[in-house]
RNA sequence: GGCGCGUUAGCAAAGCGGUUAUGCACCGGAUUGCAAAUCCGUGUAGGUCGGUUCGACUCCGGCACGCGCCUCCA
């Protein structure tokens, strides 16, 4: 039985679907207008985690992730480049792509855009001002009347008037009410605009997921995920505005992802201390960069430093290093086998991916103890739900060591084998050499009764 | 100021009202020509003060510290 931590209801609940069988999901996703950091490798990583879990749960999944690609942001952007807005988001949605692909995350079922969507967001915005949620301002803007929606603040858990007395709130002319958001925003000269009733101009932020979601998935779905930092205001007025235009209820679970940090500070675009996916990737093996996301709880805060990817590097070696030289067939799993059991309660106790990953480190002890390639299949078949250990052990061991510094397979073949030469004559301080030579290019060495193995450091 | 979250060993990170988390690092032993890897073993915890309890890291309360949201942010 799956539970998961609902945010609206703040408690983990059993996950019961809509439609038996059935999961309809939908993630906030990027604004492409840069590339991505590993606050964003975050939530790719962790809702293909719930994903994959899922679907090995028996669901059928529909996965809705979109791209936000028109925004303030972008438009600035595109300005300082002296190019079309088109041109920069496309640049970024093909780095994304690159960078999810690099992490092992599968693409979503859909992947909607929020430019092809602007007819609907249009209608969405009609809808809520005949529902007399929305009111167009004098100067061109259209707002959500937060005042009429009597559930607002119910998600993040905040009272408009606690809302209001916020020190950051500035005051807006045009709104009624200072907490009133924009569903429209007229076009600036210059500014990217689609026609509409109230005037040239663009969607607000918010709208975009309200119209994709309920064009995808409809009315009332199962999950919407996104970072905490979209709880309020984005995900908030989500809720506000589909059910003030549907008058149904929106979503039943909603999850969200904890932040990365670096030095117990949120990594942000704004606070310019983050570090994009691909910088981390020339320094790092991708599949280590998904694990040290998965060993964190995905709500709880994950520090990011240089020393916490290396010790995850260690750990996910040791378990490649279990499956070295074993035929690990992928098996259907056996849900009933005792390691399989609580790896199933660990994920299914709100996807506790942390206790998940000491199943398999106790599975690659038992291996190393017993080389049985039943064994070695399960633990390959149990990580693939989590989109690890799928590659051959040698390859991810040998992975990313020649480079610049390092060297070729081929040379570091033929220095194993002048070691060769060397140890059978007994000649150790040749041999020793030449391992110190290799070491120091980053080559380890293992004698083992089948022959030298070597891996990267 | 309002609302919320966290504090576990050298580092990272979980579960659990009483029984080994797990990983990295460290120490002892086995193995090895020496290493590496592996195995066996030891040690190192639960911010602080109080309460509940036969018993609390685990429940409750105070305090301290840290973090987040209240503004674009995954």
């Amino acid at each position: 039985m799956l539970k998961l931590y609902n945010t609206l209801a703040r408690d983990k609940q059993e996950f019961v679907p809509i439609e038996p069988g059935k999961v309809r999901m939908y993630v906030c996703g990027m604004t492409v207008y840069d590339y991505c950091h590993l606050g964003h490798a975050r939530v790719l990583v962790v809702f293909d985690m719930i994903t994959r879990w899922l679907r090995a749960s028996g669901y059928d999944v529909n996965y809705v992730r979109n791209i936000t690609d028109i925004d303030d942001k972008i438009i600035k952007r595109a300005n300082e480049n002296g190019e079309p807005f088109t041109a920069l988001t496309q640049r970024f949605i093909d780095a994304m792509h690159e960078d999810s692909a690099a992490l092992g995350v599968l693409p979503p079922d859909h992947e909607p855009r929020a430019t092809e969507y602007v007819g609907r967001m249009l209608a969405m915005i009609q809808t809520l001002i005949d529902n007399g949620h929305a009111y167009a301002a004098a100067n061109g803007d259209v707002y959500y009347a937060v005042q009429t929606f009597a559930e607002y603040g119910r998600l993040s858990g905040k009272s408009l008037d606690d809302l209001r007395a916020g020190e950051r709130v500035d005051v807006e002319p045009h709104k009624r009410d200072p907490m009133d958001f924009a569903l429209w925003k007229a076009a600036k000269p210059g500014e990217p605009s689609w026609p509409s009733p109230w005037g040239a101009g663009r969607p607000g932020w918010h709208i975009e997921c309200s119209a994709m979601g309920s064009d995808l998935l409809g009315q009332h779905f199962d999950i919407h995920g996104g970072g905490q930092d979209l709880q309020f205001p984005h995900h908030e007025n989500e809720i506000a505005q589909s059910e003030g235009a549907h008058h149904c209820k929106f979503v039943n679970y909603w999850l969200h992802n904890g932040f990365v940090r670096v030095d117990d500070e949120k990594m942000s675009k704004s606070l310019g201390n983050f570090f994009t996916i691909r910088e981390v990737l020339e320094k790092y093996d991708a599949e280590v960069v998904r694990f040290f996301i998965l060993r964190a709880h995905y709500r709880s805060p994950l520090n990011y430093s240089d020393q916490h990817l290396d010790d995850a590097r260690s750990a996910l070696t040791r378990l490649y290093t279990s499956l070295r030289g074993l035929n690990a067939p992928m098996r259907t799993i056996d849900w009933s086998d005792v390691s399989a059991a609580r790896f199933k309660a660990a994920m299914d106790d709100d996807f506790n991916t942390p206790e998940a990953l000491a199943v398999l480190f106790d599975l690659a002890g038992e291996l190393n103890r017993n080389r049985d390639p039943a064994r070695a299949g399960l633990l390959r078949a149990l990580a693939g739900a989590l989109g690890l250990l799928q590659r051959d052990p040698e390859t991810y061991m040998q992975a990313g060591a020649t480079g610049e510094r390092g060297y070729a397979a081929s040379r570091i073949e033929a220095l194993i084998a002048e070691r060769l030469a060397a140890r059978r004559v007994r000649d150790f301080k040749r041999a020793d050499a030449i391992r110190d030579e290799l070491k120091s290019a980053g080559i380890v060495l293992e004698d083992t009764s089948g022959g030298t193995l070597w891996r990267r450091e």
